[in-house]
DNA sequence: CAGATTTGTGTAGCAAAACTTCGTTTTGAG
DNA sequence: CTCAAAACGAAGTTTTGCTACACAAATCTG
């Protein structure tokens, strides 16, 4: 429902919803986009080579109310950038290309996260966090960095916490844990097996999991007392790794935003200052030195 | 020119170049989007409370032919989301509202990335890349991040590399260098002063240096051979520190697969077989472990 | 300050657009 | 081959976008 248009003019075509003349105005849609929403009804029906008729059952089908939605929705599509499954790189692409398709794939991905970002997990991390006495992020391979990314986040909001992205130091960490903390494992298979001992360790000391990966079903789900989601298309074996970090930093920051603002609710913190104070931490007033000198904090 | 279609009509609205009648109908399209890009020429001036023809004129100071490509323009504004400087979170909000904002930030962010990214520095960059014997990033803070997890991805495509996030470390790390090594440094204010003295040390051993920062004019930037601008929205402040993490590791990876993708021309490297590795690497097919254990990669 | 000129706004009309109806053609099962 | 159902297009109806023109307001000029 709350898919790319073109993924579902796709899924159209290929799920054989549509008759012969529609599968043409489909096709044409698909392939010159930028035309086929600017055309007017006629100048499109006769583009296609049907009838005028057709091509609003084409869009009905899709759909659209009318043509109009059509456009609109055609348009947004487009703004947003081909979907990854249709924006492979080809060899011999020029630099240019690459570009372009690599930030047409991080923002169709990062628009499809937005679509379907499970907002109850994230409102049951949330409350688990600004609960908790400290935090604690696992990962590793390219969810350390996560991990690492969502350490020098989080005390920025006043939210003290540990990174550790070495198997055995996480284990140690486990083992440190009590009922006042909160664990989040980053995971994008969601099956990095030296974690579960870890994770296992934690919670047998009171400790609760997070454990964010790409899919609720994943082995280490199982061990967790929330799991929070972060999808990516399908059929982007090559490019997961390139989003999932992206898409989970946007999580981190989710999370910490809303983690802070919750606390501040709660009468510590007042997210006027928490910003004013991060204003000063990046643009370096708070050092005597000269702006020369501040720290790569931003 | 390339600029988000909102920001225009702020900016027209700011800069006092739209009449009383414009300027009614630009506050409702602001206003109410959703709705002013779907309703009929009729209605909509019904709505602002002028005529027709004033709505046209509007339509057309704004940079817009017809009303169609108007509706285009707001729908693929929509689409993309609200660009940061409209999209302040306001204290108090659920985290829905800020999942919504962060992940609308994210998205318009690296959509204005997309409008403005220079190409020609790209091409530059990846050039003296895929002539290099090693590559070195180094970071400091959030940039650490992103150094590191250049370091972990250049591998992948066949390329060694080394990442340093310790000012003392990259010194010595930049006495070690030779003509036939480049280095990325990612500053994201471009004034992380302990920089200067490591490039100065890395260029006098004959090494090229490549700057990675926000601002073409910043004070590194005169001290290297090529600066990769990385643009974000104005008045972001606060979210600053958010995308250009974000925006950065994009650069990493159209860095990544266009040098791989030149190495690969001169002979070396075929794109297909490095797809596969990579599948494979992701998939954890290498490792003649079981699925659960394979490293997290990705 | 009066007149002239520019700028802004709305009314009215029209051509083109979107959409509907309905009859014809095509398709496919028996 | 028969017949029913689905697909399609011609023609007509309604709505929409757009323009020409006239009036009003603001601004400039002598």
């Amino acid at each position: 429902m709350a898919t790319h248009f073109v993924i579902r003019i796709q899924a159209a075509l290929e799920a054989g919803e549509l008759s012969r003349g529609e599968r043409l105005v489909a096709q044409f849609v698909l392939a010159a986009p930028e035309e086929a929403m600017r055309l007017s009804l006629a100048r499109l029906a006769e583009a296609v080579g049907v009838s005028e008729p057709t091509v609003l059952r084409c869009c009905r089908k899709l759909g659209c109310d009318s043509l109009q939605e059509f456009r609109i929705k055609m348009a947004g599509a487009e703004a947003i950038g081909l979907p990854a499954t249709h924006a492979e790189i080809q060899p011999g692409s020029s630099v240019g290309e690459i570009a372009a398709r690599v930030l047409d794939f991080s923002v169709s991905n990062l628009d499809n996260l937005r679509r379907q970002i499970d907002v109850g997990a994230l409102e049951r991390v949330v409350k688990l966090m600004a609960g908790a006495r400290s935090l604690h992020f696992w990962g590793n391979g390219a969810s350390g960095i996560v991990a690492r990314d969502a350490q020098q986040k989080f005390p920025l909001f006043g939210i003290p916490c540990v990174a550790e992205t070495d198997s055995h130091q996480i284990l140690i960490n486990a083992a440190s844990l009590s009922s006042a903390d909160v664990v989040v494992v980053f995971s994008n298979t969601g099956r990095n097996a030296t974690m579960k001992p870890s994770i296992d360790a934690a919670r047998a000391n009171g400790a609760a999991v997070v454990v964010v990966a790409s899919s609720a079903e994943a082995p280490l789900a199982r061990s967790a007392d929330v799991v929070l989601c972060v999808p990516t298309l399908d059929n982007t074996d090559i490019y997961t790794p390139t989003i999932s970090r992206i898409a989970a930093l946007c999580i981190v920051d989710i999370l910490s935003i809303a983690t802070a603002q919750m606390r501040g609710a709660a009468g510590a913190l007042k997210i006027k200052s928490m910003k004013e104070a991060i204003i000063r931490n990046f643009r370096g007033e708070t050092s005597p030195g000269t702006e020369e000198t501040n720290p790569e904090n931003s």
